[in-house]
DNA sequence: GAGTCTATCGCAACACGTTGCAATAAGCGA
DNA sequence: TCGCTTATTGCAACGTGTTGCGATAGACTC
């Protein structure tokens, strides 16, 4: 696994430095799990990341997996949606915001970038008065391919 | 979905039908888990569903609830959709359409009905081309109150 | 009414994620 | 360095939902 030195600080060692500051610890399966996540384009399912994070570490359990995320979380480095299955989704917040939105007819998953969401997110506020979270926008429906599938 | 419900005859009944027009059986079962469905004012989780069947059945089990409502919604009668834990919501399409938005700040959550939704509906297929369905729109952000209390 | 076909059911096993608890080990002060 | 405190870990059990399979029973034909 290749692990290209970063110019303005890795995410590990800001990772790092976040965990610290709040008197926890850094260990060497936090800084896995950080890699792992990191190495999979900020996209994985929680089964993936525990497949993998075992892959490199068969002694990482689950739920030290699980737990390191939420704390990833905690910290704002990562975030977590629910997919069409309801499978947890996670990934680095690096990766800049984004929402999904998934075909119910074909399958395919689009991502929606902040730009695309703007509008969404303004319609939704005028709507609702919520401020909406991008990053966890996933919304379902159909494409335009298989909208002029059905309309045939 | 284009199943336009004609309110004649109760819910039972007209599913009843539609279950036979397609060749499969209506058991005492499957009218005890729409009853159920009917009777949770059209929301509960699916282990909530599972556990009110079997207290009215207990030779039921959870493996025929849910092939059960997979039936009813391949049938249009009940949408499901993931709430913000991960866990299934079932309702019955009866209940109009909507959606639901939830807060991250207090847990508050709100529905969203069709005209609330339509503007939001709209931007989706602006900006992706894809036609949203309602049913399936969770969206999670901040509610007014706790984006005030934020600010200050 | 007898025979056949097949939808449905119950059961068991599995997958994913969460939680409680005891053991361990890291950090820190004396 | 020693000992205390506490964050972290591994384990096991649990909750929710899914899937495969053999048994059952309803529907249909003759």
């Amino acid at each position: 696994m290749k692990h290209s030195p970063e110019p303005q600080g890795s995410l590990a060692t800001r990772l790092q430095a976040a965990v610290q500051a709040r008197g926890q610890r850094w260990t060497e399966q936090r800084q896995l799990i950080a890699d792992v996540l990191a190495a999979s384009d900020g996209h994985a399912t929680g089964a993936e990341l525990v497949e993998r994070v075992r892959a490199a570490d068969p002694s990482a359990t689950p739920s030290t997996v699980y737990r390191t995320l939420d704390l990833l979380e905690e910290l704002g480095f990562a975030t977590h949606h629910h997919g069409v299955d309801g499978r947890e989704t996670y990934h680095l917040e690096e990766v800049v915001a984004h929402g999904h939105v998934h075909c119910q007819g074909c399958g395919a998953e689009v991502e929606l970038g902040a730009e695309a969401a703007t509008p969404i997110l303004a319609a939704i506020e005028r709507a609702t008065g919520y401020a909406a979270d991008l990053d966890h926008l996933s919304l379902q429906g159909r494409c335009p391919s298989c909208r002029a599938a059905a309309a045939r």
